[in-house]
DNA sequence: TTTAGCACTCTCATGGCGAGAGTGCTAACG
DNA sequence: CGTTAGCACTCTCGCCATGAGAGTGCTAAA
């Protein structure tokens, strides 16, 4: 357990060390804050934080710097979050309203302005039910022996699909075909679709309904993201070293948000979540922090999070990522269903 | 004029300098290629390709290194193109086929296919045709007062719209307003789309016809790319330290490949363009070098390009985004129209 | 025209050095 | 017993000098 004074020092490393990105000494912080005890005490105390586990130095004679467990406490007992200023909020209320594009237009300024609000990674997903149904299929005639086929679900998403007719056809054929489909499966899920399809006999039909089957699978697996802010976080100095941001470029290129927003399934709305470091079960990312928040309602519901060092802003990335998410849940609730 | 020896030696530079990122010197040459000459002459000529802008150094008693100039004059007259290799060609084409999502994954796949090709980034955009134009409107609702417009163009593409609606509306009065719209647009490309809306009178559907003609000029404008390889490209020595690199992550991270379709719009198809360096009109990608070609046919064109410092591997790279451009071309005529 | 020889230039890796920053420990102090 | 001054010790980092090495350009001879 640490005592008042103990805390007080963990939160002046963690504030000091997130500002500079340079180990804390003592005496920097005697300076700073201008404290009544003197840096002998404060050598004392960081001794014993050290022993502890919150904090450590990269060498003999270096300052202090968090662990990710410093980092846990900080976050957990310490910090007091930095409201998000209404200028602030007005700028991004601005920006975000006034998108003539589509969803993905949106979620991809959603990532931009996230990004640039925090100074790193952000990463957004789309909204999507927990077992998307079909809305309605549709096909359209693109040459004598070629359809493509557009199937909707109820939570607005699509996804087409060429297919390959062996008889030819006219649009009106497929018109009827598509309102047979739908007839089907309006309404099937992942978990049922494959069910309802017995009783097809016509083989492009069979196809077809295969298909819009298929589809449905492939938008539940999906997790399309939307990523900026690369560049932002690179510019952070743990990234002063080539072979770190080549790493970082890579990690982070390929990072998908993998199972983050099952993981996150049973947080109810408006909570936010922390992964710091070497709490993170992806190696490789052991020296990254997420803060990610969902948004949405139970109909539909997605992911925001905000991905950078270890040795982040949490006190501003926390609110900020948590006033995007609901801004996000009120704007699809006020457009959506 | 170039000699034919200082052709050589121009083609020797380049050839060793793209393999090796260092500067080239007299002695090099002779060694590597047990010339008959000196080093001397080699020295001689060195001196005349420099005063004639082939090549530079980079300080007094440094090797050679190629100009801009010079790796034109490599693309134009000295390079023997490298054969796609047929093992190489079977992957890809065994990659590339067994892709079951839909286009945007098959596009995405290609881009990161050619980048690890290439070792460099590779750029991919989506199909369209030169005046896109409506196929088929849908109208699904989504809730009493809501509705989502998919509009479908006839080279595929689709763009979704969730639209407000003032009086409540069904499913049928939905289908219907859709069948009154098709009648009325169908067809209608950007250009003319706005004289058609002429006569509407509610005020939903005017709304609604609006939608369908922004979607359109949208797909007009819109230029969707896919980016891949990143990482590779950063792995080239150019990138050794950390601003350059950063510069670079920048840079491409934004690059859009901005009207590049238009600016070969003349090309016939199969022909390869390659931008180097300073020949880039943008700014900032004037360290870079673009090897670009059209894939499609006249009905749906899309470009797919490479991306990198222009000491590129250009022998390689011309082939591959070439061999990849017909490829893709091939499976697009295959699979649609 | 080619080439050997050589002086000259510039880079780059190396090592030494000293300043500076911080710590940990000890001993004294209240 | 907690706090603090003092001090020795450690480690980093920037700086500079230095020398090897790589290459060129020039000159003069073949």
């Amino acid at each position: 357990m640490l005592t008042d004074r103990q805390s007080a020092i963990l939160g002046m490393v963690v504030d000091e060390y997130v500002e500079t990105a340079e180990p804390v000494s003592s005496r920097a912080l005697v300076d700073r804050h201008r404290l009544e005890i003197s840096s002998a005490t404060i050598r004392n105390e960081m001794a014993r934080l050290e022993r502890e586990g919150y904090i450590t130095h990269p060498y003999t004679s270096a300052g202090r710097i968090p662990s990710d467990l410093g980092y846990r406490f900080y976050v957990e007992a310490l910090m007091s979050e930095a409201p998000v200023a209404l200028d602030e909020r007005r700028t991004v209320e601005h920006q975000l309203h006034q998108v003539a594009g589509g969803l993905d237009e949106w979620l991809s300024l959603t990532a931009t302005i996230l990004s640039s609000l925090v100074g790193n990674v952000a990463v957004v997903t789309r909204p999507r039910t927990s077992t998307a149904r079909l809305r309605h299929a549709q096909l359209v005639e693109l040459s004598r022996d070629t359809a493509l086929l557009v199937s909707v679900m109820d939570d607005g998403r699509v996804r087409q699909r060429i297919l390959q007719q062996r008889q030819p056809v006219t649009q009106d054929q497929l018109n009827a075909r598509a309102t047979r489909l739908n007839g089907l499966l309006a309404g099937a899920d992942a978990a049922n679709v494959r069910d309802r399809l017995v009783g097809l006999e016509d083989p492009d039909e069979v196809a077809t309904a295969r298909a819009v089957a298929e589809s449905i699978e492939e938008l539940r697996i999906a997790e399309e993201t939307f990523l900026d802010g690369l560049n932002m976080a690179l510019r952070q100095p743990e990234f002063s070293d080539v072979d770190r941001m080549l790493e970082a470029v890579t990690q982070l290129q390929a990072y998908r948000l993998r199972g983050l927003l099952e993981s996150t399934v049973d947080d109810h709305m408006g909570s936010t979540r922390v992964i710091i470091g070497q709490e993170n079960p992806d190696t490789g990312l052991q020296d990254w922090s997420v803060v990610v928040s969902r948004y949405g309602d139970t109909d539909a519901a997605g992911v925001v999070a905000v991905i950078g060092p270890t040795r982040m802003a949490y006190q501003r990335t926390i609110p900020r990522v948590r006033y995007i998410a609901s801004l996000m849940g009120q704007i699809l609730r006020d457009v959506g269903q």
